[in-house]
RNA sequence: GCGGGCUUAGCUCAGUUGGUUAGAGCGUCGGGUUGUGGUUCCGAAGGUCGUGGGUUCGAUCCCCAUAGCUCGCCCCA
């Protein structure tokens, strides 16, 4: 037997005041999303492994999630991201479900992975998709209300910015403008994933050595970094400038900009892997230099739910991770003092007898939808109020002979160290009124 | 999967150039005479010095391995 008390490697446990800091932070997530008219749905922790290799990537498969075999001989995976699933659950209903659909859900997932800042081996994410919809007013609401996500903790413009890319774009600069085959244009693609931590000298030599001098026109490699060097769609080369995807993602940003979401930038080193993406792409990252990763992002993705052999529906959607959330949140300071859920703390003077007969005063606060707490340890008083000042319960009243004699009670309020004799309803409104 | 740093009380950390009973602060628990916490005073509990092996008369300290934490790389759906 394994007498550790850490929990699994990458896993945490989440002590009451833990839970209570995920339980805001998802309300918030839920209240937001909600007020857009997203509507919350789950699917099985295990899946089929093969629904995981759907999509190709067969190494991601093998090396980095929890894969084994159940008693029945089947290979099962825990889940690593929802998009499978939630496409094979509109898939599975493709013709009776009512378009557009605005799905979310907030899981639990598992990757096999070193864990490290921001990433951990079980995590949670915000999943947010929308079915049924290919023109870009679709994009616009996913953006805006990622930005709205983020305004929801009390975030300033100047803590994240929302970079934009699309993938039809860059293939069409890979493939046609630079001239590249597909084998070079992934090197490519994968070297601008990581453009940002090479110094500038040794991308560009990465860069002309990835592509085959024979095939390739002269110039490519300065057309290619060109591209990579606009900080904003004007300044790309003007014979980009008319292309269907640049003139989009120009429309998307200024109606992003019309609707208050002012710091959404175009980004052509966005790459955001390579697999199910099919258009738009966007990352939103933190802005503090501690948390040198993006905190969330997302895409078009309009090809997976086909691949269940039903009609294909058009599907944009973003993941958020709870680690990477909560970094952003704590470095910036957007956390609020988090009351303890118990409202009452009833300290009990003189034993049993008093809380049995205290127990209709108790019955009508719970009736009332407070909740409230009764010290049954028969401490002296003093050690019961120093407990509910642990446990961050704010108000305490004291119960003895003397409380069951009148329709008076003291109420405590242990954040202004003060009392004051209140009727019971009374102390209803107040002590809910917060 | 690869590399760096770290691991001593519940927490944050001292310490031993290898020597017998390993310390502090905070926290926890109890008390300062019987119905009021966060101040103060007194007292107590709590450690096989991450784990396993090696060197040595003797290891918490030196060496090797291993696990965990952490930072970075690869990867990032």
């Amino acid at each position: 037997m394994n007498k550790t008390t850490q929990p699994y490697k990458g896993a945490r446990d989440f002590y009451p005041e833990d839970k209570r800091f995920q339980n805001w932070m998802f309300s918030v997530l839920r209240k937001t999303v909600e007020s857009y008219g997203y509507e919350e749905y789950d699917a099985p922790v295990l899946e089929p492994t093969e629904l995981y290799t759907l999509k190709g990537s067969e190494e991601i498969v093998s090396e980095q999630t929890y894969t084994f075999t159940d008693r029945g001989g089947r290979s099962v995976t825990m889940r690593t991201e929802m998009t499978p699933s939630v496409s094979r659950m509109v898939a599975g209903k493709r013709q009776e479900l009512p378009y557009p659909l605005r799905w979310y859900s907030i899981p639990a997932l598992w990757r096999y992975e070193r864990p490290q800042r921001g990433r951990l081996r079980e995590f949670w994410q915000l999943n947010v998709d929308m079915f049924g919809v290919s023109s870009l007013e679709a994009e616009i609401e996913m953006l805006k209300l990622s930005d709205d996500i983020l305004k929801a903790y009390g975030a300033k413009r100047e803590m994240y910015s929302i970079r934009i890319n699309s993938r039809i774009f860059m293939d069409y600069v890979l493939r046609d403008y630079v001239g590249l085959d597909e084998v070079e244009a992934g090197t490519i693609r994968r070297l601008i994933d990581r453009m940002h931590k090479m110094d500038y000298v040794a991308f560009g030599v990465s860069i002309e050595s990835a592509m085959n001098p024979s095939q390739r026109e002269d110039g490519s490699p300065e057309k290619l970094l060109k591209v990579l060097a606009a900080r904003t769609i004007d300044e790309l080369p003007e014979d980009l400038q008319t292309h269907e995807k640049t003139v989009q993602l120009k429309q998307l940003l200024q109606e992003l900009s019309n609707r208050g979401v002012t710091n959404a930038v175009f980004d052509p080193t966005l790459m955001r892997g390579f697999d199910y993406y099919t258009d738009v792409v966007f990352e939103v990252f933190d802005e503090n230099p501690e948390n040198n990763r993006s905190m969330f992002g997302g895409g078009r993705y309009d090809g997976l739910v086909g691949l269940f052999g039903a009609e294909p529906v058009p599907t944009i959607g973003f993941g958020m991770g709870d680690a990477t959330l909560e970094n952003f949140l704590r470095d910036h300071e957007l956390v609020p003092a988090l009351p303890n859920q118990t409202h009452i703390y009833i300290a009990v003077v003189g034993g049993d007898e008093v809380i049995a007969k205290a127990q209709k005063i108790i019955t009508t606060f719970r009736q009332e939808d407070v909740n409230v707490a009764v010290d049954i340890t028969n401490r002296k008083i003093g050690k019961q109020i120093e407990t509910a000042v642990k446990k961050g319960i704010r108000y305490v009243i004291v119960i003895g002979e003397n409380e069951l004699d009148t329709d008076q009670l003291t109420l405590r309020d242990i954040q202004s160290s003060s009392e004051e004799a209140h009727s019971i309803e009374r102390i209803i409104s107040l002590v809910l009124a917060k």
